[in-house]
DNA sequence: CGAACGACCTGCAGGC
DNA sequence: TGCCTGCAGGTCGTTC
């Protein structure tokens, strides 16, 4: 699920509660997720204190007195904030409780998500490949130009490659597609310059436009409060093949791109 | 090397 | 009601 607006939201959220307070209790239910939580993790992280949060790509890194804590949410992760504690239910993999009695509870059906620590971040193998930022300066037309050359692939999978630009998922690609009036499928190389710095734009501003309304929730996903968000709401062609487009009344068509699932106008976008 | 595709999991909707 | 199929916010690893 949770592209980068909702793993932006989901580090908004739970900042305020666990920014410099000390881990004072670890529990993990389910040894693997897409890897095995490490095993050691507990003796780690255990008396620990958050010294910052960020986010990079989709991933949550919490900043330790000598190690990071990684997270990641998969297709259907979340990270909820629990001021008292709750019986866990079913998915609740595993807790980390803080000095204000703040439990971090990690939830997630699918355990595509990941649990991971590193003391060298620079040289954390996942990040190894990442693209840029969108959001940064980095993400810019000279930059993106460059990786289109040659590349005869669909556009929208490249926009959805981590190599090409990090955080941009399924939801929100057919999302600035459509905003900068590009079909899914052109070649990416037969993008033009004014169609790329449009791309750009597109991407920039419907990601930023989700962080302001917390991120989709589509099926399941929540905020750290236990709360959807209300960027759904706003989605132009996701998930609305058959109804008309909102500019122009056309129905929204749904085909397969990368064996993922598309939605397009093909009278606005070409 | 790049590109395509299977794999990892559970849950749910829809068809029969 | 129940079984079967296909699909779901991701991305790594294998194969071609």
């Amino acid at each position: 699920m949770p592209e980068l607006p909702e793993v932006q939201t989901t580090c908004n959220g739970i900042k305020p509660h666990i920014l410099g307070k000390k881990i004072t209790d670890v529990v993990v239910r389910t040894p693997k997720l897409r890897w095995a939580i490490p095993c050691d993790l507990k003796i780690k992280i255990l008396e620990q204190t958050v010294k910052s949060i960020h986010r990079r790509a989709k991933y949550i890194i919490i900043e330790l007195d000598n190690i990071y804590l990684i997270i990641h949410l998969g297709m259907s992760g979340h990270l909820r904030v629990l001021r008292e504690y709750r019986l866990p239910v079913k998915h609740d993999h595993m807790d980390i409780t803080f000095e204000n009695n703040i439990t971090l509870r990690y939830h997630d059906p699918r355990r595509f998500g990941a649990i991971l620590i590193t003391s060298d971040i620079s040289n954390f193998p996942l990040f190894k490949n990442l693209g840029p930022e969108p959001l940064s300066h980095d993400f810019n037309w000279t930059y993106l130009k460059n990786t289109l050359k040659n590349k005869n692939i669909p556009i929208k999978t490249h926009i959805m490659n981590q190599k090409t630009v990090v955080g941009v998922g399924n939801i929100y690609a057919s999302e600035a597609l459509f905003q900068a009036h590009i079909h899914p499928l052109r070649p990416a190389q037969s993008i033009t310059a004014q169609e790329g710095k449009q791309l750009i734009q597109a991407i920039q501003s419907t990601l930023e436009n989700a962080i302001l309304k917390g991120g989709t929730s589509i099926s399941d996903y929540m905020n750290s409060e236990g709360k959807p968000g209300y960027f759904s709401q706003e989605l132009k062609v996701y998930q609305r093949q058959g109804l008309p487009c909102f500019q122009c009344k056309t129905p929204i068509e749904y085909c397969r791109v990368g064996q993922r699932s598309s939605f397009f106008c093909t009278n606005c976008q070409k």
